[in-house]
DNA sequence: GTGCGCAATATTGTATACAATTATAAAAAC
DNA sequence: GTTTTTATAATTGTATACAATATTGCGCAC
């Protein structure tokens, strides 16, 4: 328990860790995040934190109520559907780019993602096995070189990881697909059209796996979810 | 030149008032924003000025450099190029949907819009005919009831804008185009497929008309663009 | 006259202090 | 015993003070 001098927070360093917290599921949907709580946890102002969460709200990771605090957000049924609805829009289309364009040290680097994702699963760290999950997605957008469908994937993703949080079903069955491993098989042989239809399928399966009836919501102690 | 008490201004509201101010390009791409400059115009702390900094920033109205200050974003060609294919990812399929929701009165709604723009654009309100022009598309995706896509495409709007600020050649030319016009017809006629086509046709016609080798930028005195 | 270096100034980054609002709990009324 | 009221505490909203960094301008050397 040594008490290392730890190099000053910024904003952005604290968004990370926190958007983190939430994508691995440490924080749960509809958890309060007080500033003092998390200024004290991370020994730094309500300024940091305050610009932190701020970020947080603008990715719908967090949301602001006014004189009220900090939530972990907590979408609705109709917001799940039409993140997915989005997703639909905007990933066939981008891996079919991407597929066109991809380089062997590229699909290289995403079979290195996917392995680290099954080995994390296998380590029983599903909070990261989910995590790397939404990565690979991202990592798409960034092979076909398309920052800006990036950036809004990335949001897509983040909020993503929220609606898993409260409808996700069968929790164990998921990660035992192997839509992505499919995927990299169509990259490597640069099929656009077979990239773009699995990702199509796989996105159609993902939102068909949830159960978008009821919401298994479960407050959670921040602390302990923070232990840095 | 009377000084009324205004109600203490907001970080949302100042965030809207400067974001209309970009979006009607009173204030030019690349224009410093310091902030006691702002809290001075507006009579507000430089708490809240920073908090509308940092939410600009995050709509990628504003390009914060740390230690440097805010400066109006300037976006560059490629970002311009993605932009657009972003925008013809979402928008034509999200006319489409709107296409068969629509009813009479949000018709009507979309006319009176246009004509707003029509008058802004005979007044010589170039700026506010844009700002309009844009708004339009946003309610596309309102009448789709697709509020997160709108969510998105609203970005793609504010950042079209400054695009345009930078690359716009044929400045005249654009506003007599009747391609609302055209799309208003399809809406009322239920056709979801010709709007999908007359938007993906638009989107190709705003970006061709773009010229992306050289970006005409103007930096501006900012007090006088915010002459409240 | 031009270029470099240092001091002075201005601007942003962060922490803290205070005000406003909300949540909590105790006490009084019924 | 339950409900309403009121006072206290806790939390967020905002402004300001101070620290760190960047910019500007002057003076000096060459």
């Amino acid at each position: 328990m040594t008490d290392v001098a730890h190099a000053p927070l910024t904003a952005d360093l604290l968004f990370d860790k926190l958007e983190l917290a939430i994508h691995e599921h440490r924080l749960a949907p509809g958890t309060k995040l007080g500033e003092d709580d998390i200024a004290e946890v991370y020994g730094v102002s309500r300024t940091i934190v305050r610009a932190a969460l701020q970020s947080l709200s603008h990715q719908r990771l967090v949301e602001l109520k006014r004189n009220k605090g900090a939530f972990v957000a907590q979408p609705s049924v109709k917001e799940a559907r039409e993140v997915f609805e989005a997703r639909a829009l905007l990933e066939p289309r981008t891996a079919h780019s991407a597929a066109m364009r991809i380089t062997p040290d590229q699909v290289a680097q995403l079979q290195a993602h996917i392995d680290a994702e099954h080995e994390a699963l296998h380590a029983g760290d599903h909070g990261r096995a989910l995590y790397l999950s939404g990565q690979f997605h991202i990592e798409i957008a960034r092979i076909a070189d398309q920052q800006t469908i990036e950036a809004l994937i990335t949001q897509l993703i983040s909020r993503s990881s929220l609606i898993i949080a409260l409808y996700w079903q069968r929790r164990a069955a998921m990660c035992e697909s192997h839509a992505h491993d499919a995927l990299i098989s169509a990259f490597a042989d640069h099929d656009g059209p077979r990239a773009e239809e699995l990702m199509k399928n796989h996105l159609l399966d993902l939102l068909t796996s949830l159960d978008l009836r009821n919401k298994t919501s479960a407050p959670v102690s921040l602390k302990a979810a923070l232990s840095v």
